[in-house]
DNA sequence: TTGAAAGCGCTAACAT
DNA sequence: ATGTTAGCGCTTTCAA
């Protein structure tokens, strides 16, 4: 049988709200005597609180909902340890939920999510196209989205980077390089990011007078295989191009494999440049030319902001954020180009 | 103010008895017309169950705590996909807590999750050498350990891989193709996976009646970095070798990349083997060969156990499993070797 | 400084 | 087929 509060008073001779306080350590005015008295009992039954219960009461769980694509893609584990540092520091746990991009289960995680009360949601939306009675109207705990911006309004805040910008310096640096006939390996336009990224391709030829070359935007999908296989095709079709500017770092790394197969050498004859700086960029030889993005620092922001938000010391809306007029707070993160072995 | 199972019932004029049947579909002797008239005001006032106050009355809370070193760390993510995806399918949901293999970082975890009532812990441990009043000994849930073994036996069970046999093969392997002179870049040697994976590499040599070279045995820690100065200490040295046996894959991707600065050729020159199988380890150029373990699997593995215990469904004790005296299950998942390009 | 007791939202046993 | 109600373990107000 599990012991509660009441067998701990009963074995230490007091009330139920005494041992309460000196649980949560809310025993300004209890002597020293009795607390060492309970401290002891405790101790000694080995006495695990139900927070459970402690919830029902106070009405909060301190538990926040973490729903992203996948765990597996390797630039969520960064975020995610950022949320969980961020968490963990004042005792706040995270639920981890992977929502493959499937509407339908970020839904019903959302869903799940408030019914065990958490206290708010950080969520790497998927698509929201749709607006309007979509899943996260239904939602009433705080909502944070990060890396991804989407047009509901629900959310009381966002953390993104700026996107547009860093593809806009990495495409400017691939230019002033001398590539001069740049591909760029898309994600897919129906994701914001992606198409920020390809208004940064632009705006970089644009500014530097250089036509970007016909048929300079593929599109594919973030992933390794999307990057090798267009890549593959690239070479095949005899396009001629001397640059490929990635998406994301999981795209530059497969096209690396398809230039190596070819025995295409990389930087000389092509360069290469992805988008997130994940650890693995510059684990591989040569290391990757990237737009670095502050994974880790975008987690614990969102952590950070969610959880003022909740606690209500609500002078959250500071300093360095930006508003709009529904009260939304837009965080953006800058990022910084790293210039690796993939450039020349 | 947030609706409760109470207003619904009097919204719908049923009992509270009769709401809570139709939300949890006990609802076999309810007339249709009734559990739709309930729906229908569930549906109208978004009624969002209190699966907290459920919880304190089914004594259950379909939560499950996973705690691992660091999802930062290539390996974790899959086995964190695995759990999840199967505590998903019937509806638990996981907390994911880091540990850094920290020992009192992962007390504290355990405590907290505790507190939480998880029904369940699922734990990758940090060395427990110091066996008897371990932090294990305070927990009072079914837990279950994944990855590493360890000597506590409050544990119910546990999954891990054939680590001897893994690396038996693959230096068996390394053998067979002509290398001679093999060198194993370990990971620390107080962790049973690393010295498992040594007694193989051994045996390999004794069956093969090869010596291993003096000085075969370099401890460093699981980590790239580990891997790539290892090797540069070992080419600056000048011992001769030609072959890499690593304790890791993040070791063996540290090891190739040493070797790529230092243009020795691999595989012609050294041949590189790996261990895990992460998914990086065929995304490099060319791609490592390595020991295959089945890690989505492990998690996925760990889960069903945990749940099926905790669902008392006792009969995990079955079939493909092996137990001890106590009643401890141990799960032994088996590996294969993927031979790829970084041997000849 | 400490205790008594109401009540958080729900489930399940029992009653009807 | 549906309703009544005790009680899960805790916090917090109010009283002593």
């Amino acid at each position: 049988m599990k012991v509660t509060i009441k067998d701990i008073a009963r074995l230490a001779n007091v009330s139920t709200a005494t041992v309460s306080m000196v649980v949560n350590k809310k025993d300004h005015r209890i002597t020293q005597e009795t607390k060492d008295k309970v401290l002891k009992v405790i101790e000694k039954y080995n006495y695990v609180p139900n927070r459970i219960a402690s919830s029902m009461v106070t009405k909060n769980t301190k538990a926040l909902g973490l729903v992203l694509p996948d765990i597996t893609n390797p630039f969520f584990p960064e975020l995610a340890r950022g949320v969980e540092d961020r968490a963990n520091k004042e005792g706040w746990h995270i639920i981890l939920c992977n929502s493959d991009n499937d509407y339908t289960k970020e839904a019903s995680y959302l869903q799940m999510l408030q019914e065990k009360m958490v206290d708010g949601i950080i969520l790497t939306a998927t698509n929201h196209n749709n607006s309007g009675n979509s899943s996260l109207d239904r939602v009433n705990v705080p909502i944070i989205t990060l890396d991804r911006d989407i047009d509901d309004m629900n959310q009381f805040g966002t953390v993104t980077i700026e996107n547009e910008k860093g593809a806009y310096q990495a495409v400017k640096y691939m230019l002033s390089r001398d590539y001069r006939k740049i591909i760029h390996l898309a994600g897919p336009m129906t994701v914001g990011t992606a198409k920020s990224r390809y208004d940064g391709y632009l705006r970089a030829h644009i500014e530097s007078q250089v036509m970007p070359i016909e048929n300079h935007l593929i599109q594919g999908k973030f992933s390794h295989d999307s990057g090798y296989k267009s890549t593959c095709d690239l070479i095949q079709s005899n396009v001629e191009f001397d640059g490929l500017f990635c998406g994301d770092d999981m795209i530059a790394l497969g096209a690396l494999k398809a230039l190596a197969e070819h025995n295409i050498p990389v930087p000389s004859e092509v360069g290469v440049v992805g988008f997130d700086d994940i650890y693995i960029s510059k684990l591989i030889t040569p290391e990757l030319t990237t737009v670095h993005q502050p994974i880790y620092e975008m987690g614990n922001k969102a952590a950070d902001l969610l959880i003022k938000f909740i606690e209500n010391k609500a002078n959250f809306l500071n300093t360095d954020s930006e508003h709009n007029v529904k009260g939304h707070v837009t965080h953006k993160l800058s990022t910084s180009l790293i210039k690796r072995g993939t450039t020349r």
